[in-house]
Formats: C-alpha cells, sequence, structure tokens
DNA sequence: GATGAATGAGTCTTCATTCAT
DNA sequence: TATGAATGAAGACTCATTCAT
C-alpha cells in the first residue's frame, strides 16, 4: 500500500531486452517442436514472463513466428553481404573460404533449425518460406555461383554448370545443418559424422571435382 | 412418397479399398501441412468419406500417422532389400546404378514428401523418426558404404573414409528431394534445377572424385 | 451361388427370441454401468447380434430402454396382483410373508439392478421413473399398507401411520437390493451381511414394533 | 468510436470463488443427470463462466467428479468425527442423537443427492465409490454399530447382531435421503410422507426394538 | 431378415487471444 | 506495463442411427 519510492524492483529485466528474450525463446521451441506444437504460454515463461506480455510485443504467434524468421536472417544478411566479394584471392581459395564460412556462420548456427523449420512450415507459411527464399537462399546461391562463374571464366575451374554446381556443393552442409536438428538426435554421437570432417573433406572433393583437367565430362556444359 | 426410384446412394461399401484410400489422403496433407495443421476431417473428405469412416479404420490421428509413414516405407524396404546386392558390375558402374536408382525410386517418389514431414516431426515423435532411420537411412546407408569399400578394395576408388563418402554422395540427393515438397514451390519452375540434371552431374563429379588417381588428397583416409 | 435348400444354416438362434436375447442383455449392461455409459454395439454383441439387427425390434436406444424396464417389471406386476390378496392368515403371519417374497423375488432377482438403473436416471427419464413408480413402487406400497391396516382394524398390531411404516418395512430390504448392484462390490464379502439374516432379524424388528402392547408412543397416530 | 464509456465489463476476475462455484454448479447437475449425461458447458454456465474457465480449475470431467465428491464429503468426515464419540449419554440418547444428525448433516444435505450418484456410478468410477465407502459410510457404520455394542454391554439394549441392526437402523434414512433426490420428485408433495415424521416413527421403532425385555427373539444373537 | 460399413451430431479438450486488475 | 483469469473457436473422438449389400 505504501507508495514508498525506495521499494526493491518488481521486475529484473531491463524491458529493452524483452523482446530479445521471446524471440530467443520462441526460436528453441518452434525448432524443436514445429510451428503448431509450439505453446506460447510455454515461449513466455521460458523467456520469464507471463503470456500477456508476449501480447504487448508481438501481435499474434504468426506475427512472433515471422519475427523469429526475420530476426534470425537478418543479421546473417548482413554478415553475408559484407563477406567474399571483390577478394583477390584464387578462386579455389575463394571457394573454400565461402564454405567454410557458411558451415560457421550458417550451418553451425542456429539457422540450421530455422532452415528445418522453415522447409516444415513451406506449406503453411508460403510468405515466410519466400522471405526465406529471397533473403537467404538466392543470395548466397548467387555468390556462389558468382565465385564459380570467377573461376571458370579465369581458367581456375573446369566449365560446369554453376547453378547446378552451386546446389551440389551446398547440399551436403545444408542438409548437415538440417539433420542436426532433427533425425541427428537418434544416432550415437559417436556414429555421427562429425561436422569438421564432412566440411574438409566435401571441400577437398569440390575443389578436386572442379580442377580444370578434370575429366568430369559429363558436368562440361 | 418418393420422387424417384433412381436416386444415387448415399454412400457405397468399399471396405477393402477405404484403408489405402485414407493413406494417400493422409500422406499428401500430412507431407503439405505437417501434423498438426492437418485436420482429419479434410482427410477423410479428401478420401471422401465422413469423419466417422476414418475411425473405422484408424484408431487415432497419431495412428494414422504412424500407419502413412510405415506403409510408405514398407514397400521401399522390400525395393531397396532386393537391390543392389551381389552384382558383376564394376563398382564405378554399379555406385551410378545405386544413385540412379535412388532417386527414381526414393527421391522422386512420396518418398521425398515423407521425410521432409519426418524432418518436421522427429522432435514430436521420436519413435516414428527412429523407424525411418533405422528401416530406411541406415540400410541405404549401409549398402552405399558398403559399394564405396568394395570400390576401395578392388581399388576402383580412391580411398576415401565411406562414411563421410556415403553422407556426401546421397546428400545432394537426398536434399533436392526434400526441397521438391517445401521450397520448390517458390521457384518459378524455369528457374528450378531439373533433377534428371542435377544427377547426372553429380554422379559425373562423385566418379571423378572416387577416381584413383583423384589428387583429393585431404579425403584420403 | 448355389441355391440350393440344404445349405446349413447361417443363423441358428430362432428368430423369436431374438428380442428377448436382446432385452436380457440390455438390462445386464444398463445396470452395470448405466444408461449413458451402455453401447448398443456391446448390447448387440452380448447378445450375440450385429448393431443393425438391434434396430430391427428396437427403435432407438431409449425404446430399448424402457423396453427393458418394462419387460422386466410386468412379469413381477402379475406375481405381485396374484399374492397376497384374501389371505386368511393372521396379520402377522401374511406381513411376514409378503416380506420374505418380497425379497424372494423383488430383492434378490434383477429388480434391485432395475431399481438402481431407475433411481439413478429419474432425472433424465421421468416417463420411465413414473411407470416404474405407478406399476411397482405404488401397488407394492398399497399391498403393504392395506395389510398394516387390516391388522391395526383387527388389533393386532399397534396403531401406527401405515404409510410411514411401510417406508420403513420396506427400506432396509430396498436398499440393500440397490447396494448389491453398486456399492457390495467394493466390500469383501465376508463382510457384507447375509441377506437371509437381514431379512429375518429385520421381520422379527418389524412384528416385535407392532406387537400390539408394543410401548412405541411415538408411532401411535 | 466508443458508443459508451460505462458498458458492463466481459468477465470479473474472481479466481477465490470461481472453484467453489463450479463444484456447486457441477454436484447439481450431476446429481440431476448422473455423471455421463451431465455437460461441462452446461456446469460452466450454471456457474456464469464459460466452458474454458473450468479447465482452469479442473483438468478433466473425471477431475471435476471426483472433485465434487471429495469436496462434498470432507467436511461431512470432519462432522462426522467430532460427533458422538465419549458421551455421557444413556445409550438409547445417544441413539436417538446419532440418528437425528445423521438425518440433519447427511439424509436433509446435499450428501443424498451425492449417494444417489455415487450408487448409480459406482460401476464406472470403482475408486470414487470405494472413497466415499471408505471415508463414509464404513466410519457411520462403525460408530453406529459402537454405539449398539455399548449399549448392549452396559445391559441398555436388547443383544442384537450389532452389524445387522446398523444396516436396519440407518436404512430408512438413507433410502429416503436418496428417494429424495430421484423418485421423489415424481409424487406429489401431499402423499411424500415427511421426513421428520419418518425420522420420529424411526426412532421409536428402533429403541423399542432395542429395549432389553423386547421378545424380538429372532433377533438375538 | 441380418449385417456392418458409413454417417454426422454431440462432447470433451486445447490454446491463441482478450482484457479486468 | 505486466499479469493471468477468462474467453470461445477449433479440432479430436465417440457412438446412436442409417442403409447398401
Amino acid at each position: 500500500m505504501s507508495t514508498s519510492t525506495a521499494r526493491s524492483p518488481r521486475w529484473e529485466r531491463r524491458k529493452e531486452s524483452r523482446p530479445a528474450e521471446l524471440l530467443a525463446a520462441a526460436l528453441e521451441l518452434f525448432v524443436e517442436r514445429g510451428y503448431a506444437a509450439t505453446r506460447l504460454e510455454e515461449v513466455a515463461a521460458r523467456a520469464g514472463v507471463s503470456k500477456g506480455t508476449l501480447y504487448l510485443y508481438f501481435g499474434s504467434k504468426e506475427d512472433l513466428f515471422k519475427a523469429v524468421v526475420r530476426d534470425t536472417i537478418v543479421p546473417l544478411i548482413d554478415k553475408l553481404r559484407r563477406g567474399a566479394e571483390q577478394s583477390p584471392l584464387a578462386s579455389a581459395e575463394l571457394l573454400r573460404v565461402f564454405l567454410a564460412d557458411w558451415w560457421e556462420h550458417f550451418g553451425a548456427s542456429r539457422l540450421g533449425g530455422l532452415a528445418k523449420l522453415i522447409v516444415a512450415e513451406a506449406g503453411n507459411f508460403p510468405e515466410v518460406a519466400r522471405f526465406f527464399h529471397d533473403e537467404v537462399i538466392a543470395p548466397h546461391s548467387e555468390v556462389l555461383v558468382s565465385i564459380i562463374e570467377r573461376g571458370i571464366e579465369r581458367g581456375e575451374f573446369a566449365p560446369v554448370d554453376p547453378r547446378v554446381a552451386a546446389h551440389l556443393w551446398i547440399a551436403p552442409l545444408a542438409l548437415k545443418a538440417i539433420w542436426t536438428h532433427s533425425m541427428d538426435a537418434l544416432s550415437p554421437p559417436e556414429l555421427r559424422v562429425a561436422p569438421e570432417r564432412l566440411l574438409r573433406t566435401h571441400i577437398d572433393f569440390v575443389l578436386a571435382a572442379l580442377r580444370p583437367d578434370a575429366a568430369a565430362t559429363g558436368a562440361r556444359r
């Protein structure tokens, strides 16, 4: 009843961090359970607030979902833009760096979980899937394609179809990233292929396949 | 009292075909929307029956889901068992056939949709995911590993780590299969990489990477 | 396909007995589980026919319920009418016989279960309850009241209020009958009061209470 | 935009009183209609809340049912424990008080309805019936038996079988209590036996039957 | 007549969303 | 702002009833 100004703070957290905490909790749960099976009450609880508070920051479950996607993707887009543009490196080295970076920033990050989530919900949320496609997949693909094209133009790479090759080069990493958030939990850890090893071997194969003297004739355009 | 003696019957008795029709409808919807977002009434409607009829054949939504998984997987398992065992072919040819077969029977079939579904629901249905893992993924992986091992032993392939290579060789096809049932709907058809082309190029790369004289030194074991 | 007249009978039971078998099965289940919790499919199964057949004989679940009540009650009504009318016996003896008969024909029969059923469903089926009241309870009460009145008139019984006494004299037997079909299943048999003993003791008490010289002053009218 | 600033609130926050209101509504309806025929929406409506609110306080229909039973019984158990222990009264007086109290606190209270309900649902909810048996019936029976035993030991009562007598002494009141909640609604009020009169007469009869000089020889043990 | 496959109205239950406090 | 009690639309599931065979 006292209106004393010296009462101890009832809420510890700073309100500015609320949305971020909610988004983090929501990302975890959406990835773990899928969109429909995630209950907002649980998101709120994991973020340490009440159900009603969530609605102060996000208008609906769908809003929250989209915010999670945007929030997770956007910084990665920025990272992408800055990386690997005009580089003095040899194309082979550029490609090696691209794949290693991709794994570090995307595969090994929470983006793998997000990818699984979006793949699963693409039918129910086409706009979200399109956003992901336009903002993440397409730009990545373009960078990769342009590296391959540059290498071919300079005679550093064998003449392959860049778009096909781009899919082939990224697929093992992308699948591994998705897998980590679903099926991998079912294999005992000692049987799983270690990502670093997969990455290293994959890069070697890719560069071997692209060597200008490689005889992979069917891949020539 | 009757206004017509030739009215069409309100329904037909088709005990034999009902389960298959329901399973087909359910597979479509589960793949399209995911487990939670699929309404049983809609499954029934798509199969041309009423809600109650579905319950004559499947005890619950979860039962239906598991039946769909089992029903889709089992014939493929049989197909798998029969394929690619003791073959007189050269290992390179064997591998080429394996990948082409895999795409034909698995990637291009409804299994792609099922894989997406299971990847998405692994967290909610660990038993189903395990079933898929044990009955589909593991056997496939073993066959592929054994082909690679055979090739290495005979000196037909370069000495790579077979389990790592197996992941690398199957990933582009698996991801394409999953993709077909989610993100692909978002790209205009003319921009999508045609599966046949992807397959052909991929096989060429794989065989190039495995050539005993290939210089992919990092992949040696 | 052959229309031979010598084929073995597909249905063993005679159709005339079907309704009785259905009623018997229904009585058992209604008593055991109550009206709502009894499924018609189970009634049919217990009677050895299919669900559809039940509807050849009874138009609805409610119809079946009412038929069960009527069918169980009616023969007892007839028995009642014939019993204990003009008898040369002493009133005490008449009362003793009435109570013993009541227990034998009503309490110890399936009527106890029916009573429990009707008591339970009186709110949902007032017509059924009224039927039971008018055809069973009221006539019994009247007979009992008339015996008591006769005894009082002849100076064989102390002057009690016959309607109150009738309730008191029948209640222990009626409750025991109801109890047998519900709570009794929960006590170990050796702890239950044996009905015969209860009956004997009760009759003794009743007759003692009615002895003209009894000093139960409060019961005088 | 607002057409009025004084519209009444759509609902109130009454966390404290909700459960009790819901239990009261549920007791009424369960007694009136039985377990299965009671719809939760109607319980909620009678308590002045919506269907969903009920689930904030009770996890399921069965939970609600058990809570109703527990809630109705528990205070009566406490009342029972306090009553009729070591009393300086003569045994006849003790018994008179016990029966009068029983009627006042149990027969005339909502316990009559509960007893009907439990008798009806004993087959479907054996645990509930056992709870009722152990917590209500058995303790009452014991108190009554012990009063009768005390009376016999002191020579105040004729030597009867206490367990049989206990059933006989309580049955008319118990049946009247059950009846009040089912069949009684069918008799015109002027024909029903008034409970007070029944009680008074019954007590007189009981005490007469127990008088040491009573000649109810058959009841001797 | 007999069967049991098919139907769909009726209920329980969940959970996103609102709003009094 | 923050809370969490209250709401009610939506969906799984049951079972009395119908009707093609």
